[in-house]
RNA sequence: CGGGAAGUAGCCUAGCGGCUAAGGCGUCAGGUUUGGGACCUGAAGAUCGCGGGUUCGAUCCCCGCCUUCCCGACCA
């Protein structure tokens, strides 16, 4: 029947959208460049945003909201901050039918506006540290688009903390970024690579981000979450000084952390294939979807006995349903199911319920076997369990498998091809991450950006001891163990 | 923002300077069915993306705009 989902070797943007559209996560708005997220997407992001919740007030933060609109004078006070967001701003010039005195822009970030009311709260190190995050939209506008990855308006939380010393500020980045990585390879079984990013890719206003980087099933890279250590820049430009311990005025040490309604994109872009979404348990709405085979004949007896397999799956905590719709064919809602995502399906038809079984059928694998009557509750129980870990081991072992160590420039523009002869959008796309050395110099980092479309991703933490040999791009002895990948 | 492509019912597509814009999928009603996207009958559903122009007449030709997709530039 109608061939939905455009296979991913044809075209990877194509079936990437047609996931999207036909799973019914998203839809194209009105509004250029921004998307209606529709509630199976939705839903997706509230399951992110209450892991994500409930680790941010395990490390002591606590939730605040603040304006959406931000005077462009408080964007104008870091220079290299409002350098960097100016291109996207949107600037909100009129209100009550009349032209401002100073125009707002919609917030892109809320640094500056978040560091103007730091200000007024912090006298002493007394006051510190303050850990806030806020659960919020912003608008960056872009010029190109992509459902979920970049939107002009997406949904994000970001965090905004105030330290007393250095030391304290940057181990707040790093335990920012440790949260993230958990919730990304427990919760979406996505496997990511945490490191620093270089200065060319770098938080606009930060003195070092961290981020964290996975790799979609085309082979480039998509950027997690980012942490920013901030040092003093915001606390000097909004003027934010407090009374140290010594009684000796200082600047307030900053960190700022965010991801995004982007993670959803990279749940979806991870692991899902061919038939449509497939979600980890973890994320997925219905865990676990009963289909019955309904006869005239048997129909009453199939699904009372499916009724009772639901409850018991309910009470056992599984996220079940029952699809008793008779109006569409058992075929069409296997197809349907298959492409929302439900990690479990079960058969259950007359000949099994004679036999005592009923089938099973993995939406990851494909796998589907019978499992005895009485075995069925604590069979789905170990599945999902079994899903969660297999789609992280699949994720990381088609990661591990296309990263390669490269040694020298011409290696590098082998691996990933040159920039003319791009073949990106077929999942037989060139290229993946490439582990090289590298000076440390943007010269070099532009260069290959340039011919090759590939850029730095971030220098994984756990990966730059024992650096000894050459830049893999101009043979100057190497500074760094970096990650080389094209991006979204 | 530059180059290319597209926009006809919820979706996919046909069409043609001219009579009532055609078909498939889906939807709704009824019936028959149901172990991998069933079938029959009937029904509803279109400002032909928006605006202007050419013309006796425009969904069709021309111009402008909007939106999406692809490529490029840009990009937390």
């Amino acid at each position: 029947m109608a061939d939905k989902i455009t296979p991913r070797a044809v075209d990877y943007s194509q079936w990437y959208i047609d996931i999207v559209l036909n799973a019914k996560l998203a839809d194209y708005s009105p509004v250029k460049g921004s998307m209606v997220i529709r509630p199976r997407g939705y839903a997706i992001w509230e399951r992110i945003q209450a892991e994500m919740d409930r680790r941010f007030k395990e490390t002591g933060h606590e939730n605040a909201y603040f304006p959406l609109l931000i005077p462009m004078s408080f964007l104008q006070k870091e220079a290299e901050h409002v350098e960097g967001f100016k291109p996207e701003l949107a600037v909100v010039t009129h209100a009550g039918g009349e032209e401002l005195d100073e125009p707002y822009c919609i917030r892109p970030t809320s640094e500056t506006i978040i560091w103007a009311m730091y200000k007024n709260w912090i006298q002493s190190w007394r006051d510190l540290p303050l850990l806030y995050n806020q659960w919020a939209n912003v608008m960056r506008w872009e010029k190109r688009t992509r459902l979920f990855l970049r939107t002009s308006e997406f949904l994000w939380q970001e965090g905004h903390t105030a330290h007393e010393t250095k030391e304290e500020a940057e181990e707040e980045a790093l335990r920012m970024i440790e949260v993230y990585r958990s919730v990304v390879e427990e919760t979406l079984c996505v496997p990511v690579l945490m490191g620093r990013k270089s200065e060319a890719e770098k938080f606009a206003g930060a003195v070092h981000t961290l981020s964290i980087e996975a790799m979609m099933q085309d082979k480039k890279a998509l950027q997690a979450g980012t942490s920013h250590f901030l040092g003093q820049n915001f606390a000097k430009a909004f003027e934010v000084q407090f009374q140290n311990r010594e009684g000796k005025l200082d600047w307030v040490w900053a960190t700022s952390w965010g991801t995004s309604t982007r993670l959803v994109g990279a749940v979806i872009m991870t692991h899902s294939d061919d038939k449509g979404l497939v979600l980890p348990p973890s994320l997925a709405a219905d865990q676990l979807v009963i289909v019955p085979i309904l006869r005239n004949d048997t129909k009453a007896m199939v699904l009372e006995y499916c009724e009772k397999l639901l409850g018991e799956l309910k009470a056992a905590g599984i996220r079940a349903r029952l699809d008793s719709d008779d109006s569409q064919s058992t075929g069409w809602k296997f197809a349907e199911w298959e492409m929302r995502g439900v990690p479990i399906r079960l058969e259950v038809g007359p000949k099994d319920i004679a036999a005592g079984h009923v089938m099973m059928a993995r939406r990851d694998t494909g796998e589907k076997l019978a499992v005895q009557a009485a075995a069925v509750v604590a069979t789905a129980k170990e599945t999902l369990a079994a899903i969660q870990k297999n789609l992280f081991e699949r994720a990381k072992k088609f990661r591990d498998d296309n990263t390669h160590t490269i040694t020298d420039y011409e290696g590098m523009k082998a691996f990933f091809g040159l920039a003319a002869e791009d073949s990106a959008g077929t999942a037989a796309a060139k290229g993946g991450f490439a582990e090289a050395l590298w000076c440390g110099d943007p010269v070099c980092e532009k260069k290959l950006k340039t011919e090759t479309k590939a850029t730095i991703r971030c220098m994984p933490l756990d990966r730059q001891t024992g650096i000894d040999g050459k830049c893999a791009l101009c043979g100057a002895p190497a500074k760094h163990r970096a990650i080389f990948a094209r991006a979204y």
